[in-house]
DNA sequence: TTGGTGCTTGCATAATCATTCACTTACCCG
DNA sequence: CGGGTAAGTGAATGATTATGCAAGCACCAA
């Protein structure tokens, strides 16, 4: 298996295809069809379809009923093997420090609930949950394991370099 | 509008389609329906679709390529009036208790998310976050509000009579 | 009571999405 | 070179989900 470098025209469908749904509001696979077209990218709809199951994308509702397509981001996690986890946290996280029981985790902006959402299902032992913002995550950790320990892990599964375990350099809102 | 109380059988019903969904891996709307035979409530798919649109339930994708529904914590509320949240919190939540800045709501089983995702898009001053596991949530409170005046507001909502304030009862682990 | 209003539901059907099949192409190995 | 394998695709079709419409019921007001 594996071609040479020819091929490339299903990996640039597909990453319109993520661009397309990111920015707008795609309602169906025809409609995407036809955004494609718009970007001379040809393909039948069930091409898309393809397209998008590999993509993880979905379908959800927003305000008034009605649905669009966005990139999952939350399906994966369901069975989060550990590397997806590690996958998204080396990814987005920014920054991991604690105070107490709590840690917290920094992204870049509008990642925040991505990260928390592949946490809440990791099944980390030590977080209890978490609460995200827009680009900032507090976990809450166990007693037993505490901010620290739990800080230590998801530094290592980011693989962010150690960073002021105790002192906060700035206080960042969380808008939730 | 309104009706007395003989109309519940939608809202039995609904709390039956949100805990099959959260227990079982529900692949598709006929699929729900006989999980929902089963527990003697009878529907046709049409109602269920419906069912699914109101509770803001997607279908997202797991390993495997399979899709089943989740119910999305994320799109529906967006409007959520405060009426709403009295309906679902007085629908839904068994317990409320506090420690400290943290408070903890009791929901049956699979419920959790639906009444957690209403309180966090209700702006109640005084709720930071939510953390909201198979059948418990735990709210962070302001400092200024405290978990017992958190409380308070909460089980005011939820029409829940004064339980326990300060020393829980039971240890319930919350599996998020 | 009587008529009006709004909510809920089932039926039938439309709309949407997934998949099977056949075909093409690129690549690998004797 | 063939032959074999696997990826990628479109056309057609099957499966799934959403919706227009009408009926039924609770409630309200007069």
């Amino acid at each position: 298996m594996g071609y040479g470098e020819v091929m490339s025209s299903k990996q640039q469908r597909q990453q319109m295809v993520t661009r397309l749904i990111a920015h707008d509001n795609v309602s169906s696979q025809p409609h995407l069809q036809e955004l494609l077209k718009a970007q001379g990218i040809e393909a039948t709809q069930a091409t898309i379809s393809r397209d998008l199951e590999e993509l993880g994308a979905v379908k959800i509702r927003i305000a008034g009923g009605d649905s669009i397509y966005a990139i999952a981001e939350y399906a994966p996690a369901r069975v989060a093997p550990s590397d997806q986890l590690r996958r998204v946290m080396a990814e987005w996280v920014a920054e991991v420090t604690s105070s107490g029981n709590l840690v917290v985790v920094r992204t870049p902006p509008g990642c925040a609930h991505v990260v928390a959402s592949a946490l809440d299902r990791s099944g980390l032992v030590g977080l209890l949950g978490t609460v995200a913002g827009d680009d900032t995550i507090m976990c809450v950790a166990t007693e037993e394991v505490g901010g620290t320990g739990l800080a230590e892990q998801l530094r290592s599964l980011s693989g962010v370099t150690d960073a002021t375990g105790g002192i906060p350099r700035k206080k960042g809102a969380a808008h939730v």
